[in-house]
RNA sequence: GGAGAGGUGGGUGAGUGGCCUAAACCAGCGGUUUGCUAAACCGCCGUGGCGUUUCAAAGCGCCACCGAGAGUUCGAAUCUCUCCCUCUCCGCCA
């Protein structure tokens, strides 16, 4: 969320930077009225509370030299009994404005091209070339099954669709991808974490999965836990509540993780395949940094990225998302598409983007100035590197032959031990 | 799953209703002293909110916070209830 301070002080700025978003602006005038009866009620209840005090000291010293009481007793029952209710009344109102913060959005950095849908996302760049195939290129979903290497009707079975069974050859490639992306970021400079797949609502809350997406995450209703949609959240939630020094930032973290999304109403073509599963694996990378180096490190994360698409050797594009386009808590976004030659277009693999202190604000992330003073909220980041499936779909689909088989690139045969799947 | 013990500032730890407004020690910061370091001595030493002053910051005043939430009371770290977490023992288990 935003910071209440900003958005008294600033309420033009932040109005403008909702409607470039798309959003309904009339959520920070409702904040601004709430900020303002709550500060008049609270300087009225706080006023109460120090005469409260004050006479209970006075009743504390005429005890002890026995003297008589009744007539405060009679008068702080009254000033108890309104405490009461102003105290009951700012509960309310604090939380309504809580309830409205966290439906107002944050705002788009300037560099963000003006925009409403997809379509006015802007080609930031792209690299490779499509392969030259003289013959036509097959569907990965046709490939693997021919193959055997992943098994649909099977996740089917066990679990229910959108539950793919790697199988063989299909697995160790998983698997080496998996090593590749962690060993890639650890020697860009991330540091493994191995967390926890299941988070209780606090987490879910930190990174904004709750209450607005709570739809597309799988619940264990027993316990109270959520199942992972992102290792984004474990991982950010991390130092949730903790204030760090300034001489430890950046902090680089990255993490596997199986993912679990519902993805309640997505039905149709998008979906064949491995294009949308409801379980897949990801690797992660997520920064904490100081505020004045945060568009720097969103830079940098794009190009920890887009190196392993490079090193991979599929063709990518990489868009910078419109106002419009951007998720509710991000400030600047890229995503990263790669060619699926098979299906003739763009799969999204990455997405890096740029929180800001929204998160931090919502999960009280701080650091402590190296030159002293007041602890500040850190900005977070974070970026797929990357999204698994439609990877493996890309990699089936480019690298493969006339004869129906698929060439494991050269940058995962150390990982594979094979050199050619079928 | 069953039984018991416990959660107090950066750390150790005292505090069972007001007179201690959270003691004391350690760590940390500043100073005095000193050839340098150390020691000794003196002082400072939590977070957030509201207000005040200001270009701003500092300062000052007030409020809240002793795991979280609710309750009793004129007054709660202290008494009651619910929840969370940690530890010990038993049971189950890869």
């Amino acid at each position: 969320m935003l910071d209440i301070k900003f958005i008294r002080e600033h309420p033009d700025i932040v109005k403008e930077g909702v409607r470039k978003k798309g959003e309904d602006p009339s959520k920070v005038d409702e904040a601004l009225t709430l900020d303002e009866q709550r500060r008049h009620v609270l300087q009225h209840v706080e006023q109460l509370k120090a005469k409260r005090n004050a006479v209970s000291a006075e009743v504390g010293k005429k005890k002890a030299k026995g003297e008589d009481t009744a007539a405060s007793f009679e008068e702080m029952r009254k000033v108890a009994d309104e405490i009461k209710a102003l105290d009951n009344e700012l509960a309310r109102i604090e939380a309504d404005l809580l309830t409205v913060l966290l439906a107002i959005p944050n705002i788009p950095h300037p560099s963000v091209p003006l925009g409403r849908t997809p379509a006015e996302n802007v080609v930031h760049a792209t690299w490779g070339e499509a392969p030259v195939i003289d013959f036509e290129p097959k569907p990965h979903w046709e490939l693997v099954e021919k193959l055997g290497i992943i098994d649909f009707p099977r996740g089917v079975k066990i679990t229910g669709a959108g539950f793919p069974v790697y199988v063989g050859k299909g697995a160790k490639l998983e698997r080496a991808l998996i090593n590749f992306f962690l060993d890639e970021a650890e020697a860009a400079g991330y540091t493994e974490l191995l967390p926890p797949h299941l988070v209780n609502a606090a987490s879910a809350t930190g990174t904004g999965q709750l209450p607005d997406k709570e739809d597309q995450m799988y619940v264990v209703a027993k316990d109270d836990f959520y199942l992972i949609p992102t290792a984004e959240v474990p991982v950010t939630n991390f130092y949730r509540d903790e204030t760090l020094h300034e001489k430890q930032l950046p902090i680089k973290l990255c993490a596997y993780t199986p993912c679990f999304r519902r993805e309640a109403g997505s039905y149709g073509k998008d979906v064949r395949g491995l294009n949308r599963v409801h379980q897949f694996d990801k690797v992660e990378l997520v920064k904490f940094v100081h505020p004045s180096t945060s568009y720097d490190e969103l830079e940098s994360l794009r190009a920890d990225a887009e190196r392993l698409l490079q090193k991979l050797q599929l063709p990518y594009r990489t868009l910078l998302m419109c106002t419009g386009d951007l998720g509710f808590t991000q400030t600047k976004k890229y995503d990263l598409e790669v060619w699926a030659i098979g299906q003739k277009r763009w799969l999204e693999v990455s997405s890096c983007s740029n929180f800001e202190s929204y998160q931090a604000r919502r999960m009280n992330i701080r650091f402590k100035p190296a030159t002293g003073g007041k602890a500040d909220m850190v900005h977070t980041l974070n970026g797929s590197g990357l999204a698994l499936p439609r990877i493996v779909a890309a990699i089936i689909e480019n690298y493969q032959t006339p004869e129906g088989k698929v060439v494991v690139p050269k940058a995962l045969h150390r990982y594979t031990g094979f050199e050619i799947i079928g």
